[in-house]
DNA sequence: ATGAGATAATTTGTTTGACAAGTTGTCATC
DNA sequence: GATGACAACTTGTCAAACAAATTATCTCAT
């Protein structure tokens, strides 16, 4: 027989002194900039030793909560989209490499940009056509450097979430790009297919300069799969 | 003038030790389940004092790489979404508490479940429909029931989320559910409005039977505007 | 031999104390 | 009043010890 699997879970100290810092924000109403005990304090108050307070805090800024530096006492962290999808590249990596998650990931990352060259469709300004254009400009002339023309590649994509003018979507695709660059080149761009992969941004242009949201993301999702198509021929046929 | 802000960066020891102990995993090939060194080894081994170990496990582990027991040795991390997705709560909660984020993760969202919808439409079964017929008229006959309502109402999205077959979508909607709850629960669904609700889950439903793609897209993020849009109301009228 | 239970060894969790290294506030000096 | 040296914090790291949990070992009855 197994042993009681229900009951209580013995948990750890620094856990609990973790939702006591976290309430202590929350109901103090601390702000970004703002300073917390420091360590010789809450370890009077909470009666604890020195460890488990450091746990605690270790914690919580690993999670973006509270920044700590050498002889600094510890404040509540600027609020960083940035930082959290940082935070998550070393566990995506693990994820990549011990599950068979690339193909789901390259689903996200095409539904994620489509959605965002629908919005960009429907939300784009001329500016926004100009800057488009003159990055689609640069990338025709250094069809020959292939360094800059994926760095160029990389901008036009950007750009794009830029004009979604939602963080959200504009930090979580350069995330996703990045963790599948780290993977392989090969996933994110394609080389010898420059011509190719003008057009298809020539497409995507189009379609946003015109303002049909189904044609940007349909053109948007093409160009993606097509990246996708090439891998899995290279790799399994 | 300020102090040089190039040069090099004076890194944590922890820092150092983590890096080790990341090419150690992927250079030794160590997969999902196999025991790390013990602190003592790596203290030996690296030359360095407990602490700095301990809180580079300890960061691992927050990112989700190893499983820290206590009295057990550390082992490789069996890769789960589930908790990397979880364990952006707390730094998500920080956001959303601090910045005006909030409009951006709901129309993160309606994308979200809106592609989801897209995708359900293209690869449901019949069995599929089913079960979602089966949520839908189990909902009605809840309607008097709010917060049984409210459960099967989760269900019924979550089973789209299921039948879409990406663990990413899945996953990533299941927690900006949460999170969106955790602030106000208004937010993601009203009351008194279960009749239009149960309208709207119908038209998502036969869209997606009817396998039509774009409808079913237009449906679901039609019936999550409405809720945004009965907020702001509320709030800002 | 084999299996089960007690026992010993190993490992992480926590405390205490101490010192090094960096930051911040104070205060005399110009 | 601005500046720079200095003192008072604070976090970073090490060390030694014990508590608590797990894992390996060994004994013993079957």
């Amino acid at each position: 027989m197994m042993s009681l699997p229900d009951q209580i879970k013995p948990r750890k100290l620094a856990d609990e002194v973790q939702d006591r810092l976290l309430r202590l924000i929350r109901e103090d109403g601390l702000g970004p900039g703002d300073a917390l005990p420091s360590e010789r304090e809450l370890m009077a108050r909470y009666e604890i030793g020195r460890p488990a307070i450091r746990e605690a805090m270790q914690a919580l800024q690993h999670r973006g909560v509270i920044e700590i530096r050498h002889g600094g006492r510890p404040r509540v962290a600027e609020p960083s989209l940035d930082g959290l999808i940082g935070q998550l590249g070393t566990g995506v990596r693990h994820l990549l490499a011990h599950t068979s998650s690339m193909d789901h990931l390259k689903e996200a990352r095409a539904a994620l940009e489509a959605e965002m060259a629908r919005i960009a469709a429907r939300r784009r300004t001329e500016v926004d056509i100009a800057s488009l254009e003159a990055l689609l400009a640069a990338q025709e002339l250094s069809a020959e450097e292939p360094e800059k023309f994926l760095e160029i590649d990389g901008k036009f994509h950007r750009r794009i979430a830029a004009i979604s003018a939602n963080p959200i979507f504009e930090t979580l695709a350069a995330g996703v790009f990045d963790w599948l660059r780290d993977f392989h080149a090969e996933a994110v761009r394609k080389r010898g297919l420059e011509q190719l992969t003008l057009t298809e941004h020539r497409a995507i242009l189009d379609a946003i300069a015109a303002g049909d949201e189904g044609a940007a993301a349909k053109a948007m999702r093409d160009h993606l799969e097509r990246a996708n198509e090439l891998y899995h021929q290279d790799h399994f046929q």
